[in-house]
DNA sequence: CCCGGAACCTGAAGGC
DNA sequence: TGCCTTCAGGTTCCGG
């Protein structure tokens, strides 16, 4: 599934194809994964100069001229290709670039959408703070997650709370920092805060490195895999004993999401440190 | 604010 | 073999 590390990878996949190029057509196959004001804007954005790829949290954001933008959300199944995939059918747009890139958005579930916006600013306003950036740090995380009662595996995986991080990547970071999924966000201890802002950055900085994790359909835009799958301890490794003791790796439900950890290492009430 | 549940969506996997 | 149910997971919305 398509977290920070994924996301990135593809956009830094893309960005010196397309940024500088004009965009020439938005083709939409399926109209209905596009949100927003969809004719106005959609007649706004065509003929614009693509000026830079960013990212925010899941979210691609390909930046135009004039304050306006597309964002790309990939949800569950999405991909960006550069090669129209065989079959084609899950192809539910195709952005055409002046240099001839195109880019098909391919979508299994029909989950992702692609909105444009002329507020940049205020879509992305709600999300929590960028874990990756140097303003990230073990006191913001604090502050993140004080007054939130609910599990800690539930909060990382809350968007407003911390941006990017989905299930992957909250139960290894979880499971790096030796913390019990079910702790609850506002009774971590400062040393169990400061374990995981580090587990964090250190889950997603890995996984960038290796271009993301190809479990289920994730593909970089050239159709290769990604290989951070191959660091998970504890993510879809239900049964498969711990690299650190050796016990069993559990999964249970949190909040209707399943969490992998390990019972033995991180235990309920593990205030140490 | 806090929480649970449903909805969105399709393909894989499991039960019978 | 085939039908049926469940699950997977990111996000939003709605109700208590």
């Amino acid at each position: 599934m398509p977290e920070l590390p994924e996301v990135e990878t593809i956009r830094r996949a893309i960005e010196p194809l397309i940024s500088g190029q004009h965009l020439i057509n938005l083709e939409l196959r399926d109209p209905s994964i596009l949100r927003g004001d969809t004719s106005t804007l959609r007649s706004s954005i065509i003929g614009k100069l693509v000026t830079g790829v960013s990212r925010r949290g899941k979210q691609l954001l390909l930046v135009l001229e004039g304050g306006w933008a597309i964002v790309i959300h990939l949800r569950m199944t999405g991909a960006l290709l550069l090669e129209e995939p065989d079959p084609s059918r899950r192809v539910r747009a195709v952005l055409h670039l002046s240099n001839g890139t195109r880019l098909y958005f391919n979508d299994i579930r029909r989950l992702g959408t692609i909105a444009l916006v002329k507020d940049l600013d205020g879509c992305c306003r709600r999300l929590g703070p960028e874990p990756l950036t140097g303003d990230f740090t073990p006191d913001i995380l604090r502050q993140c997650l004080a007054g939130h009662r609910i599990p800690v595996k539930a909060a990382l995986l809350d968007q407003h709370i911390v941006a990017g991080v989905g299930n992957m990547y909250a139960d290894e970071a979880l499971y790096e920092a030796n913390i019990h999924p079910l702790t609850p966000a506002n009774e971590l201890s400062p040393g169990q805060i400061s374990r995981l802002w580090e587990a964090i950055r250190a889950v997603l900085q890995r996984a960038i490195a290796c271009q993301g994790a190809s479990i289920a359909t994730y593909a970089l835009p050239s159709g290769e895999r990604g290989t951070a799958h191959n660091l998970f301890n504890v993510a879809h490794k239900k049964d498969a004993p711990c690299p650190r003791c050796g016990t069993p790796i559990t999964r249970v439900m949190v909040r209707k999401r399943g969490a992998s950890f390990c019972p033995s290492c991180q235990q309920p009430g593990n205030h140490l440190g």
